[in-house]
DNA sequence: CTCCCCAGTCTTTTT
DNA sequence: GACTGGGGAG
């Protein structure tokens, strides 16, 4: 609750460090007595991890495979620190990359030492929340007020449109959203406009890249706003430009921790560095390596005289070339006697073979190269796995293997089970059988007492969703996805925090500019021009230009009396904002705006659902304080709840699920240009291929139990339906471990070809690699259970693509039963829209069959029950489709099949 | 100023 | 196939 806890005085005393055992301590001491042994604490922990935790000094790099105990050995090892006295909780720096993560370690640690006492932990958080701390005290240093506020990737773009049309530049031409990237990029490896290359800098708007930047870090500032980049960078930059404050710190942070190391970017590298690097260990070693200043201060320099070239030496891992200048006087501190190395205490827990976003800028060297920027590091191992069988593990193992440049670890399991399932391969068809198979598998476990809660179906990219969830909501089967769009990117979350913003901050012009005309008053670009304008040239915020413009008559009447409101409400909430609770006047301004009513005179089937975020948000505000403290956590912190007591099976992408354990795991879609994707491997090349297959070890070692892989002979892509061959990986898994499915849910047609030892050994000149008889084969022998697949769009279109060579795949297929047809919930499901006028020449016949000869068994009034959308009234029937009003969701086109009388 | 249609895009994602 | 954003029509 007191923020207050890190201004305690003891800072300021030199040699500072607990006399006598806190209260924390003592506990601990007292939990010890009576024994000589460890504290209860360390009980339980295999010798590994106990080095892990009780190595306090110096840099250690704990090296903790999938399923270790690496999350437990970082949260021991604070409480250890703790418990010994060795630091106060507010002298510990403990970093991580999600929120997500930063709120488990403080309730473990919690569990640990009492929850009292992680409130005293206030430099527990993620790079960005300390970020945004450290730059709140010394915003004064970047050039900002402290009261600044933070943007996020929209608010971003639409910045960066201004300025390519102020410079005027053709914003078609370059995408505001891609410059947005290349500075996120940028910024990500730590350079300002001054440090870019050169070729980055003439690559965008004419070569005005650097310009450009430059424009946009001025704007930021006039705005007194920060991108999530400048919550890294600012900081680095005052460490590096005040010695002064830098090394208050560094007198604060007696232990750094780091969460996930392997994606530490450039920036993050840096950052780490600057805090970890002392140049003077406790008063003793101020001229070890002579260098008084942190080495990174000679990097530094270089790189803004000749960054260009520096880089190109460098190529892709620029820290390198400072490791070179820095390791020797670290060298020399590393070597210098005990008494004078209480400078770095940093402890990095990660897994290089887990590293899965260089594509947003991680640097597996940073891990790879730990015990080069911190000579003298103590290298601990965590192999030991507690989640996985032995096959499971033997086979994400096998896999890994292939990579080059690793560490090396081998993870290994003591609790080997007889009745331990190898692990599965499936084949089939397409993708929608897939995800029938993979939806009856499913089922199959929940007869046999599987919760769905441990089930969870791991997919490379986020639209192979879609085809389970479309298959779920037919099945009745419960599911929720996991890391889809955030809750504040949502539109309307996003408008009533511009509301709010601009109330609790009126110079705030992003949100200004998102809000004026929201719900629409018919204040058009014309009249926003005219008030940035007047903004800019009386250099004012835009809020009060308006005020301004309203009292003036230089505009027409109806804009006028539109902006006086605007002006005049806002100016009736910043008052109120002193007197009013902050939920009361959060719902006010919805209200008094004409936002909720917007809302609920939408017909739309989202509004329902966005008036219900908007109750959340509403809810969610009541924990903070204040409106501005809420609105800093929203920034940084808010992501949207899972219903966690419901029983549901977890769809998530494999980024998503890393950190995550599942007793059973379906994998699907193991298809080369899926997985590994086709863009990896063109613009990653090698190590996109070694990224990707990290992703894959990292799919396969969040199995506990059971492990499902799946790969199909034909998905659409981007709309088009294309026959695909098996993953390489498939190829790389150790068939002692591995059991391709003969039968059950999945055709056996592809077991043999593994038999024979190759998944994909058609791949190059593949002709046929699932065998066109035996596959129709297996088919007719199940044709009952199976035959509607061949009744889907997907199915029809395939024919009506089909080309003469795979022709004859299809060859026998046109005669089987149609049941039913299509997707249930999409208006464009099914026959509908364009594709179908083409479609049908070459299917006509099996859609006149399937279609035409059913016709509807509703009538016009019928009351009916949809799955998805509830309860509704028919009010127009059209063959077989379905026009419905339904109660919750509005009006929607329906297939028959998908609905039942009530 | 608003609405609608068409064209272009479609890996992964945190903060 | 589906979604977004821009341009053109009303």
């Amino acid at each position: 609750m007191s923020g207050f806890s890190e201004d305690m005085p003891f800072f300021d005393e030199p040699n500072a460090r607990p006399a006598a055992p806190s209260g924390i301590a003592a506990r601990a001491m007292a939990a010890r007595s009576g024994q000589s042994n460890a504290p209860d604490y360390l009980k339980g922990l295999n010798p590994e991890q106990r080095l892990a935790v009780e190595t306090t000094e110096g840099p250690v790099l704990v090296l903790a495979g999938a399923g270790t105990g690496k999350t437990r050995v970082l949260t021991t090892r604070i409480a250890h620190i703790l418990a010994t006295g060795k630091a106060y909780p507010s002298q510990i720096l403990a970093v991580t990359f999600t929120n997500k993560a930063a709120r488990e370690m403080k309730q473990r640690i919690g569990i640990l030492i009492g929850e009292g006492n992680v409130e005293g932990m206030p430099w527990l958080g993620t790079f960005h929340s300390i970020g945004v701390k450290l730059l709140r005290r010394h915003a004064e240093l970047a050039g900002i007020k402290s009261d600044f506020t933070i943007l996020d990737t929209d608010d971003v773009v639409r910045l960066i449109k201004q300025l390519i049309q102020a410079e005027g530049l053709d914003d078609k031409r370059w995408p505001a959203k891609q410059f947005a990237q290349m500075i996120d990029g940028w910024k990500n490896k730590g350079l300002g406009p001054a440090d870019i290359p050169e070729g980055d800098a003439r690559s965008f708007a004419n070569g005005k890249g650097r310009e450009l930047y430059k424009a946009y870090q001025e704007r930021l500032q006039t705005l007194n706003a920060c991108d999530f980049g400048d919550l890294l960078c600012h900081p680095i930059r005052i460490f590096r430009a005040y010695p002064d404050v830098l090394k208050e710190y560094h007198k604060r942070f007696r232990y750094i921790l780091v969460d996930e190391y392997q994606d530490t970017n450039t920036a993050q590298y840096m950052w780490l560095r600057l805090l970890a690097q002392r140049p003077e260990g406790v008063g003793k070693s101020a001229n070890v390596g002579g260098k008084p200043i942190s080495p990174l201060e000679g990097e530094m320099s270089g790189r803004t005289e000749g960054g260009a070239s520096h880089r190109q030496a460098g190529g892709t891992a620029p820290p390198s070339v400072a490791s070179g200048d820095i390791s020797p006087s670290r060298g020399e501190i590393g070597r210098s006697s005990a008494e004078t190395r209480a400078t770095v205490n940093i402890c990095c827990v990660g897994d290089d073979d887990q590293s899965i976003y260089g594509w947003r800028g991680a640097e597996v060297d940073n891990i790879l190269r730990f015990d080069k920027d911190f000579p003298g590091a103590t290298i601990i191992r965590l192999e030991r796995n507690y989640r996985s069988t032995a096959h499971i593990l033997g086979t994400a193992s096998h896999l890994i293997a292939h990579n080059e440049g690793r560490f090396g670890k081998t993870l290994f399991t003591e609790k080997v089970a007889e009745d331990d399932e190898k692990v599965h391969v499936h084949a089939a068809w397409d993708s929608e059988e897939e995800a029938r198979a993979v939806g009856e598998t499913i089922e199959a476990y929940q007869r046999q007492k599987h919760n769905l809660n441990d089930m969870a179906i791991l997919v490379r990219a986020s639209f192979q969703m879609r085809e389970f969830e479309d298959r779920f909501v037919t099945l009745g089967l419960n599911y929720r996805v996991i890391g889809g769009p955030r809750f504040y990117e949502r539109m309307e979350i996003r408008d009533a925090l511009a509301f709010f913003r601009v109330v609790a901050q009126g110079a705030d012009d992003l949100a200004f500019e998102r809000i004026v005309n929201v719900p629409k008053r018919g204040l058009g670009e014309a009249t926003i021009r005219q008030i940035h304008d007047t903004a800019r040239a009386l250099r004012i915020p835009m809020l009060e230009a308006a005020a301004k413009l309203a009292e003036s008559d230089e505009l027409k009447p109806k804009p006028r009396a539109a902006l006086r409101e605007v002006a005049a409400n806002f100016e009736r909430w910043q008052k109120a904002l002193e007197t009013t609770p902050h939920t009361e006047l959060a719902e006010t301004i919805l209200e008094e705006s004409g936002y909720t009513d917007m809302w609920k005179n939408d017909r739309s089937v989202e509004a329902p659902g966005r008036l219900e975020n908007l109750k959340e948000l509403i809810r969610s505000m009541e924990e903070y304080e204040s409106l501005r403290s809420f609105l800093e956590h929203v920034a940084l912190v808010m992501d949207a709840e899972q219903n966690e007591s419901l029983d549901a099976v977890n769809i998530m992408t494999l980024h998503s699920a890393k950190g995550l354990e599942f007793e059973t795991v379906f994998l699907p879609g193991w298809e080369e240009g899926l997985f590994p994707h086709q863009r990896s491997l063109d613009e990653g090349g090698r190590s996109g291929l070694e990224e990707e297959r990290r992703l894959a070890y990292v799919g396969l070692t969040r199995a506990k139990k059971n492990l499902h892989l799946w790969f199909v002979s034909n998905r659409r892509i981007h709309g088009l339906w294309q026959s695909t061959i098996p993953s390489r990986f498939l190829d790389e898994l150790p068939e002692a471990h591995v059991e391709v499915a003969e039968s059950g849910n999945s055709y056996g047609g592809y077991g043999n070809s593994y038999g024979g030892g190759s998944f994909a050994s058609g791949r190059g000149g593949r002709q046929n690699p699932y065998g066109a008889s035996r596959f129709d084969n297996v088919g007719a022998e199940k044709s009952g259970a199976f035959s509607n697949t061949y009744a889907t769009p997907g199915w029809q279109r395939a024919q009506a693509n089909r080309t003469e060579a795979t022709d004859r795949n299809w060859g026998s297929r046109s005669g089987h039963q149609v049941e039913r047809i299509g997707y249930g919930e999409t208006d464009s499901g099914y026959g509908a829209g364009r594709t179908s006028v083409k479609g049908r020449t070459i299917d006509g016949e099996l859609v006149a069959k399937s279609v035409a000869d059913k016709p509807s068994a509703f009538n016009v009034g019928d009351r009916v029950f949809h799955q998805k959308f509830g309860n509704g009234n028919i009010s127009a029937i059209e063959g077989n489709k379905l026009t419905i009003d339904f109660d919750k969701a509005g009006q929607k086109r329906v297939l028959d099949g998908f609905v039942t009388g009530v």
